[in-house]
RNA sequence: UGGGGCGUCGUCAAGCGGUAAGACACGGGUCUUUGGAUCCCGGAUUCGGAGGUUCGAAUCCUCCCGCCCCAGCCA
């Protein structure tokens, strides 16, 4: 019996159902992952892995990580732990199927004797400008090399003697014999070997010729018994370059390559070139900077792998170019925090409140409850004594219409805590400004009930200031200030960068049980949003918050909107 | 002017000849010891455009328009 399907079928999907129809592959379905290790991975390469891993389970089949390692003079061994150690975060399993391309190259090598040998490939000893400029243009076509019809034994000759390191870096290149009269640039004699004396960073230096992502890429598929070849729209153009590499070597298996849009979130960029560049030019703190789509840069940020998957599930996969709204992933980290976050009370920006008819010498333990959105979390107690911190946008001296929150002469409820009634402000001489407001509280309201069923429009949220934990607290905006930093034509994208990403605020007032959060950690802060313990900066002892994601707040809203009367 | 793709609500995205799902965003309301969460309700008379086929078209055909990718010895 089939399970009536709760999410319609993508376009892959459909095309794997319509393969084990006809049982195509005897009904099986082997994806892959193949990375290249040069940059770390992003939010881009988590739609990626969630699609093919995701494929290989719901099938019963199995997804290989595989690194396209066959430029030694980019890639290094930093991005393999890094994307290992991602993926794995990601909550995925490759088991015993991690490869690397660099351990076909000796069969690579021989693939390509037999391309030779079947008057498929020659070498060519045009250098890397003459090439370019007989490929013709996208209009007109390419003309052919005169190496083009060398003799078979001298091809073959050449060939091991490029590998043997008898010619320097752009002597010969191993070359397709396509058609350099194809509208699809990519036939038209395509560079299949360039001879490279770079290290490689796992073969050493076994190779000074090393084979380009085209060739590689799908006799590697083929090799490990892929099924289905997933990659990106830009590789459309590839595909037949993909199926006539494998239909001249009429290797047994051939995958099919099919090509799924990337993924583009609004106020940020994509591209590992433009990452990379951020991290260069020092505009975040490094590849985990948690502004960064990263996935060590979610990470840090606070974002959870459930959170991410459920994105890339909500997301679909499509052959449309798409710009996706970053509310929707701050909606599916929301989603999962406020299931699973213990709540806790911190004030960003304190004022002081005291509370003018509460004794001097008095703490009192108030029960809070750590999850309303599950029992099983329990309740905590928190110290309340007459000097609090309340939130500095919590309190206005004179509030404009709809907003709740504490004014002189108002009452509001301190949660968990007691109703208090604002009595007054102490100023500072010099300034004016308020420097502490002053209350009194109703006794009979304690742990924030109201005996009398009386109502007060606003509840907020504060610390004991004798009790409360100093810390450091980061908060972070948008990176960009624009939808589409990437589309820019005249501009560089660096200048789009919004200078308020990154808000360091120093002596936040934290209730003190947060003393002992452990770095990775994540918490709601009441009425404030998501943070998280900086797996980095923090201390034991003295935790570094970052904020995450804030919590929806109408207020915020309504003033940004326009100024209120 | 070459080749390859794509065009359904602001953003994603179902739909596969039988009369436009859903999600996010947005707006309104309910509720509330987080102005959070929850819960309701509202929205495409129409599927890039124009013709055509059909009893019937987002779905089939024709033409047109727009957007993306390709001229690395990168992947």
């Amino acid at each position: 019996m089939n399970e009536p399907l709760t999410q319609p079928l993508n376009f892959i999907k459909r095309i794997i159902n319509d393969d084990r129809a006809v049982n195509k592959n005897d009904g099986r379905v082997v994806t892959r992952f193949p990375p290249e290790p040069n940059g770390y991975l992003h939010i881009g390469h988590a739609k990626s892995i969630c699609l093919n891993f995701g494929l290989a389970v719901e099938y019963g089949g199995r997804c290989h990580l595989r690194f396209d390692d066959t430029n030694p003079s980019k890639e290094e061994t930093e991005y393999i732990d890094s994307i290992m150690a991602d993926v794995r975060w990601l909550g995925f399993d490759w088991g015993t199927h991690l490869y690397y391309a660099s351990d076909y190259f000796e069969q690579l090598y021989d693939f390509a004797v037999r391309l030779i040998q079947a008057g498929k490939a020659y070498v060519c000893s045009l250098s890397a400008e003459e090439i370019r400029a007989s490929r013709g243009t996208l209009t007109e076509p390419g003309q052919e090399s005169p190496y083009r019809n060398r003799p078979l034994a001298e091809n073959l000759d050449l060939f091991a003697r490029m590998r043997a390191g008898e010619f320097p870096d752009g002597a010969h290149v191993l070359r397709a014999k396509i058609d350099m009269a194809s509208g699809n640039l990519n036939m038209r004699d395509p560079v299949s070997y360039r001879i490279m004396h770079t290290a490689h960073h796992r073969t050493g230096d076994a190779w000074c010729i090393y084979p380009m992502y085209d060739f590689a890429h799908c006799l590697s598929d083929s090799i490990e018994g892929i099924t289905h070849s997933i990659c990106t729209l830009e590789f459309e153009d590839h595909r037949p370059l993909y199926d006539w590499i494998l239909g001249e070597l009429a290797v047994a298996c051939h995958p099919q390559q099919i090509e799924f849009a990337r993924l583009n979130l609004t106020y940020t960029v994509m591209s590992k070139r433009k990452l990379l560049q951020l991290v260069n030019n020092g505009h975040v703190r490094g590849w985990d900077d948690p502004r960064m789509p990263t996935i060590s840069g979610l990470r840090r940020r606070g974002y959870t792998p459930e959170a991410i998957r459920d994105f890339c599930e909500r997301i679909g996969v499509a052959k449309k170019d798409s710009m996706v709204d970053m509310a929707l992933l701050e909606h599916c980290l929301r989603e999962d925090l406020n299931r699973r976050a213990p709540r806790a009370m911190a004030v960003l920006r304190p004022l002081k409140m005291v509370i003018e008819n509460y004794p001097a010498d008095l703490v009192e333990e108030m029960e809070a409850v750590n999850n309303p959105e599950n029992p099983a979390a329990g309740t905590r107690n928190v110290p309340f004594s007459r000097v609090l911190y309340i939130e500095q946008d919590d309190f206005m001296e004179e509030p404009p219409k709809k907003f709740y929150r504490l004014a002189p002469g108002r009452e509001v409820r301190l949660r968990y805590g007691y109703l208090v009634t604002c009595v007054g402000v102490v100023r500072d001489e010099e300034t004016g400004e308020v420097r502490e407001v002053r209350c009194t509280y109703d006794p009979a309201t304690r742990g924030g009930t109201t005996p009398d069923g009386r109502k007060v429009k606003a509840t907020i949220h504060w610390v004991s200031a004798p009790h409360a934990l100093e810390a450091e607290v980061r908060l972070y905006d948008a990176l960009f200030s624009v939808e589409n930093p990437g589309a820019a034509k005249d501009v560089d994208f660096q200048e789009l960068l919004n200078p308020d990403s990154l808000t360091m605020l120093t002596g936040c007032r934290l209730e003190p049980a947060l003393a002992e959060a452990v770095p990775g950690s994540f918490y709601q802060f009441e009425r404030l949003g998501y943070f998280c313990v900086d797996a980095g900066d923090s201390r034991p002892g003295q935790p570094v918050f970052n904020r995450t994601v804030t919590l929806r707040d109408t207020w915020a809203k309504l003033q940004q909107k326009g100024p209120q009367e």
